[in-house]
DNA sequence: GGGATGCTTCGGTGGCGCCCGTAGCATGGG
DNA sequence: CCCATGCTACGGGCGCCACCGAAGCATCCC
């Protein structure tokens, strides 16, 4: 069997939390330096440089240069979705000890994130469950898909439904924050782009995080119906 | 961020040829004692052990006492779809060297082989094509769809159609010695399930390989159209 | 050209973990 | 009751790898 040997090579190089770390900075779809990356990483920029190589060799990533620059990020959305599975895995587990301490910026990212190319996080959960009590989407583990009333209100919204050869482009995704599914594929990409087009979101620099603007409230509750039960993000968790 | 060092502890659980040669063993969807498994993975009962407890405490497995033997089993299907989407991701990678030789028992498993409680292979993709080609479904990246035509010809087989709250219950899910998609989710998994109970297959012991029977090959072709260009499996690559 | 910046290679240190054999605990059969 | 079987701790040997500092190469700015 000369697959799961591959796997597991594949896997290792998934095992380290410095990786990790760098990988998921760039989940967000961007690319980023080698310099940047050893600083969210946490370790010398001669440490991320081995890094960086062995996640190119595994095929994760892939790299530009740029002038004295070298861009990485991600290899493909293939790759991305390897790691939300890997993550909603990683949450499934039993709260390993005492519940881990949560700080404000966990506290950002799990109420609205990126998810590669899509929103993620209670907001972006709160938008599916909305579409589908509408009956405009449909979602299920194996699949999703948009109705009729849900083309009519994506385009209401601006959204540019886009056409795939057959129908499905509506794909589910476990949000690992809420362990409950949000709209991702090429549907959920094209909704997350014309959020930000709109100013409903920013991007927050140096993370997957997202930031409402006042604007962004008024027109999720007015398309959405979210109320925002705004939990001032400066919670943290005792213990 | 709480998340990435958990993830990267999922992921070293995976990050070892012996454990993931256990997974695979397991992908089938039954539980194995830790004894078949260490056989499996080719190392001594107490390394292999070792080794369970570990994947246990990643969450990756589930374990059943039964008298004095403990059979093992994957904790869910989520931990089967991460697999196959590692198992994708490795074989994407460009050919490591001279490529490696390939045995009869490889050439067994790209033919057909179960993917935890689906269909795989040269036959699945082949099946998953024909009924792309007679509009019976529709597949893309993001999802599947069954259309009329579709639900009609497996009534026909004697499929039991799942009945999802929604319409969909129909996922592609990439075959990693095909790189093309195949039929996963409930459907996936009622055809095969119907495939094994028509005869049409047998699961090859030990193995996730599946071996068609004289009347498979005959119902295949009747109701897939598949010719079977029975390429005889002791084909071995040179080099 | 001189110097600063970005990144990589090299060498050395320390630690985690894979592997096994031996020994010990539970279960089931004779 | 005793032995065989299945599996799990314990201890030691060994190799891989994460980490850093120093040095080297490439690129850009002045």
């Amino acid at each position: 069997m000369v697959s799961t040997s591959a796997l597991a090579e594949t896997a290792a190089a998934l095992g380290e939390p410095a990786r990790v770390a760098m990988l998921g900075a760039l989940m967000d779809g961007r690319a980023l330096t080698a310099g940047e990356l050893a600083a969210v990483a946490g370790v010398a920029p001669t440490t991320a440089s081995g890094h960086l190589s062995r996640l190119l060799e595994a095929g994760l990533l892939a790299v530009e240069r740029q002038g004295r620059h070298r861009y990485h990020r991600l290899a493909s959305p293939e790759v991305a979705r390897v790691l939300e599975g890997l993550m909603a895995l990683s949450a499934a587990r039993p709260a390993p000890r005492r519940a881990l301490r949560t700080g404000p910026r966990d506290a950002a990212l799990r109420e609205a994130r990126t998810c590669y190319d899509h929103l993620a996080g209670r907001l972006a959960v709160g938008m599916a469950d909305a579409m589908v009590a509408r009956g405009q989407i449909q979602l299920s583990p194996d699949g999703g898909a948009l109705t009729d009333a849900g083309a009519d209100f994506l385009q209401g919204l601006g959204v540019p439904v886009p056409v795939a050869r057959g129908r499905p482009f509506c794909r589910p995704c476990l949000d690992w924050s809420e362990r409950r599914p949000h709209l991702a594929g090429a549907l959920g990409a094209a909704l997350c782009l014309r959020c930000l087009d709109l100013g409903w979101m920013r991007r927050v620099p140096a993370s997957r995080a997202l930031d409402v603007t006042p604007a962004g409230r008024l027109g999720l509750r007015q398309a959405f119906g979210l109320d925002r039960a705004d939990q001032s993000s400066t919670i943290s968790a005792a213990r």
